[in-house]
DNA sequence: CGACACATTGAAACACTTCAAAGCGTGTGG
DNA sequence: CCACACGCTTTGAAGTGTTTCAATGTGTCG
């Protein structure tokens, strides 16, 4: 419901200034940057495939809804990673920011051109393309065949890893988030990560704080 | 398992001659055709990405296995669709012949080279591209949010509308494949398609024979 | 400090799975 | 051509995991 495309709306500041190459790992383009509040739209379902984005801070959280009103995650984007570079014309999903969260775009008719001159961009738009459908085919494969404590497990397990905190997990969504990625129920969610602190797997100071304390059971638990 | 890539084993006949362009909408190179029998690999987990294939005839699933010994199907392609083109070197997913098929294939070499020097081509594999990502991302949604009836009725609808049979739909995979492809199990798959029989939904002369009688229904299930 | 959204917990209902057995159909050998 | 056999499919009954509904608890922000 939010505001349309990015760069249809004032840009505070420009990170073509503050950092140059702030794209660079891959793409190397001089992006635009704008701060997004919480539930803020980044692009809509439907709206063209103009621009590639990458999250500088907070997450991203890519959504559909259903015609019965219930939603569906079908990813997160962190700090670091690149977004909303699809082979269609128009976004089959919307991405909404999580939390205050800080995006970098580019037009994708710049990454085109940029791709003409150095082949290595046409390879890392490539690369970025495969790292996407390889999370989605195992993020499908998590969906069809694995149980909830599974799910949780493997979430926490790629969170922690993709956030680089080693053991320390500050959770940028919230239980609802979770549960439409996973496609559990919020309580579902809830009682399994209780279940873990009860088993010894992790500990929860606070919904959003959560630190794994037995790395090896939780990766075991998908078998 | 079986046999590596394609191209490495003998081929009894070459399609090149007998119907030129047989990959013609969209990628108009004469490829080599291979006939398969039913279980048998196109190509495998890990194998490189070097073919880019069309089912002439038969049918396909994409599988992948499970440490725990179960089984995922993350997609079936049926005669006159092109599958095996992925952004990464090596293939995730394993490909095999569901039934006895004619499978067409070209190097991936060769498209590339053929993409530069018509653009229409390179255009095509990136549709292609978009079609694959937008069947999995609705496939992915099937699987985090529906219920058993609404998988089966969406999958018959799906296979009647690629199959091109108004409504005289012959299922190519076994129960076994559908309940893997759907994640449930062979039991739910027959139960529903039983339930969809006695609601006047379908009728199934046998197991591998369904007719539609009712369409409509069976849209409105996925609501 | 109070209010509000978010998260947890409990109990009952439900959908799907699991285990087990019987039915069907297709293909082969007698 | 029929009969048997094998694999696949269907059906049944019990068990289980997840959801649903409802209430209570907690953290955070004004």
């Amino acid at each position: 419901m939010a505001a349309g495309l990015i760069q249809e709306r004032p840009h505070p500041d420009f990170a073509s200034q503050a950092r140059p190459q702030a794209f660079a790992d891959g793409i190397g383009l001089t992006p635009l940057s704008a701060p997004y509040a919480p539930n803020e739209e980044i692009y809509a379902e439907e709206d063209a495939t103009k621009c590639v984005y990458k999250v500088l801070s907070g997450a991203v959280r890519i959504t559909r809804h259903l015609s019965d009103g219930r939603r569906h995650i079908s990813a997160f984007y962190l700090p670091g990673e690149i977004f909303g570079f699809e082979p269609g014309a128009a976004h089959r999903f919307a991405a909404e920011a999580i939390a205050d969260s800080r995006i970098a775009m580019v037009r994708r008719a710049q990454i085109e051109d940029a791709a003409l001159r150095d082949p290595g961009v046409g390879r890392a738009m490539w690369d970025l393309a495969a790292q996407d459908l390889e999370r989605l085919q195992e993020h499908m494969l998590l969906l069809g065949r694995r149980s909830a404590a599974q799910r949780v497990a493997a979430f926490l397990i790629e969170l922690s890893e993709r956030l680089n905190n080693r053991d320390t997990v500050d959770v940028p969504m919230s239980r609802t988030d979770i549960a439409d990625y996973l496609g559990l129920t919020i309580e579902t969610v809830s009682r399994t990560l209780t279940q873990f602190e009860r088993d010894g797997l992790i500990e929860m100071p606070s919904a959003r704080h959560i630190f794994i304390k037995n790395r090896a059971a939780l990766e075991r638990l998908d078998s």
